[in-house]
DNA sequence: ACCTGAACACCGTTCAAGT
DNA sequence: ACCTGAACACCGTTCAAGT
């Protein structure tokens, strides 16, 4: 909650000089093939080596793991976003708009085995690298929400926190299902039904 | 699949030998403490110095670290076992009878960090230490899912293989839920309401 | 301003030697 | 039948020295 972690992100921002550009970027291309493959835990060593750089240039870039990861998925909660204004604009379904959403929130949110774990963490801590991350998710699925609710299709009581907490467990469930059955979008179709007014959910504590 | 593997689990018994049987509980018991208090990916050395054992003994016990987690929650998993015969065997509200198996199933599926992913990984692996624990989750839940679907109050289609998504997901949000305020009770609410034949959920593809 | 790699700490895992 | 702890491998993290 200090001011100096709102203020500036030192690892957030690309080198200037052409050197560490080139090796910032290509620490991130190793990261995120090394991430697809053996998941957010993955050898940081191997990275390195991978990306053609010593450790230590790695943890100039990314002092801790939570930096890297936040900067491997950067473009795609960009992406994520701007999908959220696009929706909330249109003047399509409202329900429609704010499934579809939610089902792209949780492919990203699944990038990668472990990644729902960082983002589940990170809300409650203001100073971790992917709080912004979490924070922009849930200001994007404002406005979606609001529209579903105002169109009667959403309970009032239902919390953006809340909304959160699905897209991150339906994630957790992606990147824990076997290849062969996806059953994060059964669980995604169960919750969102839940969430109608129509459903006899009991009301919160 | 191997016969073998259903044969005989040697890491599942105690020790015979007095000693042993001392060792073996000692470290079980260290193992519950630093679980809980740090996740499943404790350290295996703080949990043997803890125990008062060296580190040879207690791999001579535990092979692998999911061995120690299964021993860990064997009772648990035991004593969910026969809630759920309990259940079954009484003729209260079918769908009050597994909402309220399902609430003890998750919290006994947290009991810590990591103990989801666990579960969730072991499912479809044979040879899991886990594995075994999954298929009497999965049995235990049967007949309580038949009956609330005989009573129409969940879908036909819903198999155990969801249910054990739900639990297991519900599980996860909770392990990850900060102290304050524990998701997993509104998600399975959401879920169990999703289920519902009166839910407007579309069918499986 | 950035890179390098040695150095240290810690942990997982195995195994020869013991009782 | 069980216990011990040294030994090895691997990884995270820091930092003095370099360019």
């Amino acid at each position: 909650m200090s001011p100096a972690a709102e203020a500036e992100a030192p690892w957030a921002r690309r080198p200037k000089r052409a050197d560490g550009r080139r090796n910032y970027d290509a620490i991130l291309d190793a990261a995120r093939v090394a991430f697809a493959e053996r998941g957010t835990g993955a050898s940081l060593e191997d990275i390195a080596k991978s990306a053609g750089v010593a450790i230590g240039t790695l943890y100039g870039h990314f002092p801790t793991r939570e930096t890297l990861v936040e900067a491997t998925i950067r473009e795609q909660l960009d992406q994520l976003d701007q999908a959220a204004a696009a929706q909330a604009d249109g003047d399509g379904d409202p329900l429609g708009s704010l499934t579809t959403w939610m089902r792209l929130a949780v492919e990203h949110c699944s990038t990668y085995r472990g990644l729902a774990s960082f983002l589940a963490g990170s809300t409650y801590t203001a100073g971790a690298p992917l709080h912004h991350t979490s924070v922009t998710v849930h200001k994007a699925a404002a406005p979606l929400l609001a529209r579903a609710k105002q169109a009667d299709r959403i309970r009032e009581d239902v919390t953006a926190e809340e909304l959160y907490a699905v897209i991150t467990a339906a994630a957790w469930a992606r990147e824990n299902s076997p290849a062969s059955t996806d059953h994060s979008v059964r669980l995604m179709a169960f919750m969102v039904a839940g969430m109608s007014p129509s459903a006899e959910v009991p009301a919160r504590a």
